[in-house]
DNA sequence: TCGACAGAAAGTGTATACAATTTTTGCATT
DNA sequence: AATGCAAAAATTGTATACACTTTCTGTCGA
């Protein structure tokens, strides 16, 4: 059997549930557990693991085990640094080369955001949300670009379940939208600073300053 | 044994060695002589080179085995893209708040590379002109950053073995230094200018069109 | 009733075993 | 001598075994 398939599968299986909320910050990752609900044996479990550790979605603890992250606010504060560095100037490169078949793309994916609110369906609206950037990255044609980014949005998944205050998210197709507008216009300096306070609201809607809601009984119950 | 510290001190150990240049890309990693040489069992050998996988610095075939990565001159470009992207911000955010201390911090590290320099230490520079970059994230305190970056430029590393033509790395040292002078005038702008032209010039010291110089023998024949 | 402790149970960390695949080697044929 | 092929050797992919650590549990003593 092909090494790389049988593990990336369970790593993505793990990312995707992890990512989606359906597993929270805090669990505990048993492997044996996870070795039995995939079919196979600890020694796959254990390399997809190391492999979430790489991109910060588990921990792991010292013959403890792995457990999802738990992201702190100061690293929360970190990554959306990141994202606004490498975004803004993104941005900017993309107008300047934007083609109409990738605003067409664009265009397309904004209309799937907007389908997914109207259904009200969060889950699906939350990847869409992060597709958006990611999409960016990918019509640019820059691999690398699209792998940074998107390890950086599987964590912010991570950080919004922990953070998230006012639901603000409503509001980002609306941005995402005004950002592609100004795309289309070619007008540069108008999408960076769109795409810059579009990040900088997304962070902001988060109680970045709130205690965590942890698994933890005794500090749930301080 | 602690789990972390056994795979990790080998990954370490082979990043070390692909990134200064004591593997060169496409060397087979086979696992049981890796094993034999750190003296372990092919599980830890594994684990590491997975991680090695998702840092870009090796790759698996299926049933073949792991090699040490050769990137394309395509991956070549969208690193440098990606890093001219992240450190122009960077270097903009850095100049908005640096404290003398941290000027203090680069001075001393212009210093530790201009005596590599001069004493003809070739992989001791490599290794301090690519740390300039990584220190200034450090300096920040956005650990997120620095790990990005640090393992960009590991991948930098690489490339530079694979398509390196003049060795224009001499100049880096005096483009650090032009950098650090724009960054103590606190003169935004410059610095960031300075940053890019200094990526730019990096990348363009490098053969990115000649025909890569491969192990496989049919190909440097051909 | 509470806490400490001993033993059992569960879980992790590493090595080894074994099946499956690839690569090498040597021989037979042209 | 060159080519093709088959068996052997080496290598990878996965499972299992086993030592060691942590966690749970139930009992004893205060």
């Amino acid at each position: 059997m092909d090494s790389s398939t049988a593990t990336r599968s369970i790593v993505d299986a793990l990312t995707k549930a992890i990512v989606e909320h359906r597993l929270h910050p805090g669990t505990k990752l048993a492997e044996q557990k996870l070795a039995d609900h995939f079919g196979v044996s600890r020694t796959l479990i254990r390399q997809a693991l190391f492999q979430l550790v790489q991109k910060r979605l588990i921990r792991m603890e010292p013959a403890r085990g792995a457990f999802v992250a738990t992201p702190s606010s100061d690293e929360a504060r970190q990554v959306f640094a990141v994202r606004r560095m490498v975004e803004v100037e993104m941005t900017r490169s993309f107008v300047r080369s934007v083609t109409p078949a990738q605003i067409k793309a664009l265009k397309d994916h904004l209309v799937e955001e907007k389908a997914a609110v109207l259904r009200g369906d969060v889950s699906g609206r939350t990847d869409l949300l992060g597709d958006f950037h990611v999409r960016i990255a990918e019509l640019m044609g820059n691999q690398v670009l699209g792998q940074i980014l998107s390890e950086l949005i599987s964590r912010c998944a991570l950080i919004t379940l922990m953070y998230q205050s006012s639901n603000a998210a409503e509001h980002s197709v609306e941005e995402h939208s005004e950002i592609l507008k100004a795309i289309i216009a070619k007008d540069e300096d108008l999408a960076v600073q769109l795409m810059d306070e579009h990040l900088r609201n997304v962070e902001q809607g988060l109680a970045l300053d709130r205690k965590v809601p942890s698994n933890d009984i005794a500090m749930a119950l301080a």
